[in-house]
DNA sequence: TTTTTGATAATTTTGTTTAAAAAGTCAGGA
DNA sequence: TCCTGACTTTTTAAACAAAATTATCAAAAA
């Protein structure tokens, strides 16, 4: 049978639903406490019960969001061949999480300039994560001696992640923020698979 | 001997000049036409006869500016052996270009999200001749066969740009703003150079 | 006629107040 | 222990005033 903490941990997985729900389709701060517990038919209060406060309520949620991004790229990077299909594997799971979500990131868009250091820590994570998982895929490739032998892996993924993030900001042509807009995410997209085809070529011995 | 019109151009290039270093001292908004006139010994009302506005007088200098470096670049551009080099030549005449003049893009880093288009042009225009230097590179390494056959030289070399950019963004660790701190310029700057060395072996057949 | 200026007008920035809305708290009920 | 209605505190926004700065102009100087 369900225990108490079983029973706390489930409310809270559906606060946290109905938090997603509600930040993605009306962005962080067009959404209030009182949305989310109407949704829910609780009462505003509750949710202080089982968060902290607001901005904790929605690191919660993309903390989840991160967390089954990366679970769903190791996944997907298990079942991958090459090197190639690796980083393309990268890129369109990626791609697709961003355009998934897009309007739950407003709050990043928004604030860019004084995140909170937890959100930053998320995206570390994920960073990290990602550079861990393809720095294996490196490795692999290089003992099959496809690609030529590399000192530090870590360092060719992050230069290579970096490459990528350039080709989002160029893609915009240079202009407003720093987050791309909904209609550069295809350009975005094609162009960092273009990217990575030469990148490799220049891997290989 | 000096007619009217030469005249008023000297004059208005020592407003310019007055003007940058004002600029590159105190940044855009910390410096005032008041202060421009004084550095010259002469009323600020002075200024306004050559120069229509505070904003204009700063797109002007930073017109200058970009012309200056796009013929460094140029003379040094010509005098390059093959890709690899021409691309380092860029990247280094680029880097000392934004560390000499840092202070001066302070405009540019606090208005991001809403710069006059005439900015946006020059900085256009400064990519736009970039990518015709060195896509003509390109070409001619193609043609001594050094490197394989590119089909479109341009849409190459606006690839490694935006690379270069991410480079750039990517080494902020994705935090703050999108111009980069002056402390992280010279990371920057190995990170490009590493990159542009695969990438240039990615071309090579 | 062109260049220059002091005085002045117009605009932008900065700071303050105030009211509404939303966040966050708490004593007490189930 | 879980939950709520009523309450307090904080944030947001709009409106306004004061100060700083940009921009103009009639008239003087060259």
């Amino acid at each position: 049978m369900g225990n108490v903490a079983d029973q706390q941990d489930i409310k809270r997985e559906k606060i946290l639903e109905a938090a997603y729900q509600q930040f993605l389709h009306y962005g962080y701060s067009k959404t209030t406490m009182n949305e989310i517990a109407g949704a829910l038919s609780m009462s505003k209060a509750l949710l202080y019960y089982y968060f902290p406060d607001k901005s904790q309520l929605y690191i919660a949620v993309t903390r989840k969001l991160a967390d089954d991004y990366l679970k769903l790229l190791d996944e997907k990077l298990s079942k991958t061949g090459d090197l190639k299909d690796a980083f393309v594997c990268q890129i369109d799971t990626h791609h697709d999480f961003i355009v998934n979500n897009y309007n739950f990131f407003d709050f990043i868009r928004l604030n860019e300039q004084s995140l909170p250091d937890t959100i930053w820590e998320i995206v570390e994570h994920i960073r990290q994560t990602e550079m861990t998982l393809l720095g294996n895929a490196i490795k692999t490739d290089a003992e099959k001696g496809n690609i030529s032998k590399v000192d530090n892996p870590g360092e060719i993924v992050d230069l290579l992640l970096d490459a990528l993030q350039g080709v989002r900001v160029g893609t915009m042509g240079y202009r407003k923020t720093t987050f791309p807009k909904k209609e550069h995410l295809e350009e975005i997209h094609r162009k960092r698979l273009l990217l990575v085809d030469i990148f490799i070529r220049g891997l290989k011995h």
